[in-house]
DNA sequence: TGCAACCGAATGAACGTTCAGTTAAACAGC
DNA sequence: GCTGTTTAACTGAACGTTCATTCGGTTGCA
């Protein structure tokens, strides 16, 4: 019945959401289950119905948080160019860290953990059939400065995430239009660009 | 007497590193103090004669890390161009991580992890003497875009990162030339733009 | 004789995980 | 519509382990 199917589900989230919020104050070891239960409202060996481990509910996390973050990925309608693209998606991913501080801190710890480094292959689907693409494209159309496209995307994303912690910290309040802007000055560093005399070394 | 003294230097740097080596494999809560002291050949009270508690003992190795790698860093000797120093700055910089796997590794998790958040005084004396005044002066002078100090450094920082990164996971061989050509290509992104049309807005 | 460096077994608290038991939804038989 | 049965969701006290920290004792230099 939909009643219990909902209980589900909501317990499960309740899980998901009590542990980004207390990893980003205490840490991955430094939350224990006991902490995410009572968080969430739920019995400690409640977790337990739902993942096997610690572990796997980090790992689960992880998969949750990322496609919570690639859904908020507008799909290409095909009317902008890949400049506006570009704008777009770094403007949306920093919208969305902004909105979800929990998710933006869970996954700067995942990403520097020794979870990420012992597990590589545990990634988002979404993240690899939309976003890697995209990026790709930009770089083999010669849009894109002939980086790796594992060099560009960790400088991209470092600027996003910058940017966000920057405005989360007080620093600055971005609206819709400052984000933009800055987005426009990362566009700027990695295009293509066509001014330079000598063309740099393709890394 | 001096044998003994250094003695002392010893064990407490036997400390640090073995530290060093094994956060960067288990995380900061996956590596018992049993374990550091047995790594670094000293029995676990050793610890406590040189820290209060293991908290302490992080905080401590933060700073040791973060000095080791500002001195790395050369001397100004006023004969090179803004452009050249902050070439070398990042080769320097990138040059060090590469060649100190472990110090890259603790410093990322330190820097996404509680620790940081809970202790945002606690910073390397060399750090704020010599690198923030370096690129406040870039920034001041008008040979680096009008972007605010600490949303420039992540965007800096994240590039060295990633080309160690990348460097350490074996996907290209970095020569001290490659480093330069792509530490030229970081510069031509955050350098003033003479090019562009309308100037970008000051953040 | 004093003192700092050092040792490592012992301690006690914290934590991940388990499990025996409870609740309530779903459904079959009548 | 009622009753009995099955099953998944859920509970939380209890268990065993791990770990940070302590402390009484040892060493060796001054």
């Amino acid at each position: 019945m939909n009643v219990q199917l909902n209980s589900i589900t909501c317990k499960k989230t309740a899980i998901f959401d009590s542990t980004l919020c207390l990893i980003k104050e205490h840490g991955f070891h430094g939350t224990p289950m006991s902490m995410i239960a009572k968080n969430a409202n739920v019995a400690a060996g409640t977790i337990y119905h739902y993942f096997e481990s610690k572990d796997a509910l980090i790992k689960a996390l992880y998969i949750y948080v990322k496609d919570g973050l690639a859904d908020a990925i507008p799909s290409d309608d095909n009317l902008l160019s890949y400049k506006e693209l570009f704008i777009q998606y770094w403007v949306d991913q920093c919208a969305y860290f902004i909105a979800h501080e929990n998710a933006l801190y869970f996954l700067e710890q995942y990403n520097t953990s020794p979870y990420r480094i012992s597990n590589p292959e545990i990634e988002s689907k979404v993240f690899l059939t939309r976003i890697v693409p995209f990026f790709q494209k930009g770089i083999d159309s010669g849009q894109i400065r002939k980086m790796d496209y594992q060099l560009l995307m960790p400088v991209i994303h470092g600027s996003i995430v910058a940017t966000a912690k920057y405005h989360l910290l007080g620093h600055y309040d971005f609206t819709k239009e400052r984000l933009q802007e800055t987005a426009l000055i990362i566009w700027d560093g990695i295009k293509m660009q066509q001014s330079t005399i000598t063309t740099h070394p393709i890394i």
